[in-house]
DNA sequence: AAGCTGACGGACG
DNA sequence: GCGTCCGCCAGCT
């Protein structure tokens, strides 16, 4: 299996794992798979992430992309996670920040 | 082969 | 807080 591959697999892995409630950015993923940058995590939600809890990825800002922010804020809503406009309180419902190191697995 | 195109992000004004 | 610009990476034209 190429590195590439393997790399597609834990970022669908790391947002697999994004709990109930809560959320991550593109860079939250990168950084936790050591992707090589954000876009990539775009990228492979774009063409496989119709299985994944894709709405709980954001951008940097807590805003969605533009063209799914119908849906996904919808989603956010329907799971509990607040937003005041387009945004999302990262400070609040980041996953990075709210749960601890260890207890995130690692990827 | 140069250029374009994104589910992006950080720096700057 | 917002718009721009630029860097980034992979895939297509």
């Amino acid at each position: 299996m190429g590195v590439d591959e393997e790399l597609h697999e834990k970022v669908r892995q790391a947002i697999q794992a994004i709990p109930h409630g809560r959320v991550a950015t593109y860079g939250d993923i990168a950084d936790l798979t050591r992707a090589p940058s954000p876009r990539l995590i775009g990228k492979i939600l774009s063409e496989d992430g119709h299985d994944l809890p894709w709405h709980r990825v954001l951008r940097a800002n807590g805003t969605p992309a533009p063209h799914l922010a119908r849906e996904q804020l919808e989603r956010l809503r329907a799971e509990g996670v607040l937003t005041e406009g387009e945004k999302v309180d990262l400070r609040a419902y980041r996953w990075a920040d709210v749960v601890p190191e260890p207890e995130r697995g690692l990827f």
